[in-house]
DNA sequence: AACGTTATCGGGAACGTTCCCGGAAATAGT
DNA sequence: ACTATTTCCGGGAACGTTCCCGATAACGTT
């Protein structure tokens, strides 16, 4: 597939290339008949300048990377969709990266997208990330980073995520006012930020209502397969007294336990109340129709690309980076 | 963010860049110890080769471009997922790019990838999409293209596809056999030649069964918001003799179903059976849990990603084109 | 007429890498 | 001791583009 380059259009019209670069940028210098007769030619022989000429002249690739834990999952492909809208809005494109919640995998995603030398790293942390010194080092070498949703203490940059403290208060406090007392609390990984956070939240919702804390109610689950989730519910079913609601903290959960529940006989909500932390697009069409808490993916990745392409775009580093918290929306519906 | 170079290695090391060059990709005319030398001393500083430069050199971008209508669908988030393992296995990266159903997007897109200089593209076709002329001058001017699930068989390339026909048909005779007789199909857009063969899976099962084919059963739906799709619903329901089944030929389009039958009070499967085509992973938690016709999307994607890599890597154009079909799988659930 | 301005263009380096070509030194062969 | 071969390395062009530095005319100014 040969395509035209600035070097054949300046052989075709005998001019040098320089000329041609000119004509084509629009220069000033260039005679308007000249400038008229390049951009013909160009346009006739569908001249399009090689981005990778460019970007080996302008050390810059106009990539941003985007790491998530999978795309197969609704809050995150909405999330990418408002990343490549401000992205392409602003001339970059975007390669998308999944860490299938592996940490190896996360790493090497990590590696992978160095070599290809992108301009600026868009990450939501794998669950099974508890060391963050590969973003560490990347970020102290200059590559600009904004985490997102699944962000981390430990690195200082932009962060864009949802008030989940609130979310999952909000979560918890309905079920209490809906006269709930055991109120189990199926979470992700403890070294995850939004894991700490929704916890606190939902402690925060029981101190409230004067309900103690039990220890053994906080699922803290390693794996997503189904299998997993069906033996940590059966477990949580099996305590004494037994538990009458489900908090959980993920899209993923949220479509497990159901499923385990169904299988174990559970009528929802009247031996047990679900909620869930999730963006599932079907939620209402879930049997029972699945009430949750609600997070604006579309706009967190909207956020998060305008501060990664600022970022990019200034000369010199901020001073001061910011944390934007976006609100979330807790949705009631048949299953609580 | 200064990047190591084979320039700065040689810098400092007091040699030239073809040697460190050399000495990198491990040639024989190179000394063993300036080999270790070299070797070290990148390893030191990390130094990652540029593919930029390598690209422009080559003339190659190691890159492939992926266009399907949304991400945010599990079946084609589940086929890139398939893409990805194969391109990154073979050194290939992907970039990925929705038409959002529209014509205008995907010429669009199909502009961009062009500029950005891919090796290859995949596609599969927006339903809005008559015109494949876009497709098609690219594919005369020597991209290599394979075309998956909504392809055009004005497009003479590789495609990957899903026994449609077959499909259809084993669905429709499901309804018939549980003794439906008169089966609405919905199905997107009348060019699409994947809507065509399930149409045609569907009529041959009524043929079969001698149930008369009736038009005011088939409706084809340009939009997919519940909107559109409850208008359509409520027009079916109006129909007398009323359909006491539904056929739907997407995701979109058994969700939307599903939930204007639930608005509209209509008892699934008592009134009204319904059977999708689509991979949503919900579907057996879904209110009634949802029939399906499964379609195998990972390996969809992986199959399309090989072919499309062996057309880039071989250097001449194959003489003859295959189609590959995989199969469906039925699976019988509360819907129907 | 001598000079400065302006308009218009070309030459060539640079980005990072590979690879062809050539060349010096060391070794082997007679 | 002389040539032939091997070993090891450097120079430089090329990929496509931009941009700095000149260069040549034509023009206007005194």
């Amino acid at each position: 597939m040969h395509t035209v380059t600035i070097k054949d259009i300046a052989k075709a019209l005998n001019l040098s290339t320089s000329t041609v670069s000119r004509a084509l940028r629009d220069s000033y210098e260039i005679n308007p008949e000249t400038k008229q007769l390049v951009l013909e030619y160009a346009e006739k022989m569908n001249y399009r300048p090689n981005p990778i000429a460019l970007s080996l002249r302008e050390n810059k690739s106009w990539a941003i990377g985007v790491i998530v834990p999978e795309i197969a999952n609704h809050f995150f492909s909405q999330a990418i969709n408002g990343i490549e809208e401000t992205a392409y809005k602003r001339g970059y494109h975007v390669m998308i990266f999944q860490s299938n919640e592996s940490y190896e995998r996360e790493v090497a995603n990590v590696g992978h997208i160095v070599a290809r030398r992108v301009d600026g790293l868009l990450i939501s942390i794998s669950n099974q990330t508890s060391d963050v010194n590969h973003l560490k080092e990347l970020h102290e070498q200059g590559l600009p980073i904004v985490l997102f949703d699944r962000v981390s203490d430990e690195i200082h940059t932009h962060k864009v995520v949802t008030d989940n403290f609130k979310g999952a208060f909000q979560a918890t406090e309905h079920l209490i006012l809906s006269g709930r007392r055991r109120i189990a609390h199926l979470t992700s990984s403890s070294f995850l930020y939004i894991a700490k956070e929704r916890l606190a939240g939902y402690r925060a919702a029981l101190e409230k209502h004067d309900i103690p804390f039990d220890e053994r109610l906080i699922y803290f689950s390693k794996a997503f397969d189904s299998e997993y989730v069906r033996n940590s519910v059966e477990e949580l079913l099996m305590l004494n007294p037994k538990p009458d609601a489900f908090f959980t903290a993920s899209d993923r959960l949220a479509l497990g336990c159901l499923e385990a529940l169904h299988e174990l006989n559970v009528k929802i909500p009247r031996e047990i109340a679900l909620i869930g932390f999730t963006n599932l697009r079907a939620a209402h069409l879930l049997s029972p129709a699945l009430s949750t808490v609600c997070q604006p993916a579309f706009d967190m990745g909207k956020t998060a690309a305008g501060l990664l392409l600022d970022l990019i775009e200034s000369k010199k580093k901020p001073i001061e980076f910011k944390t934007i918290n976006l609100q979330t929306e807790i949705v009631i519906r048949k299953s609580s």
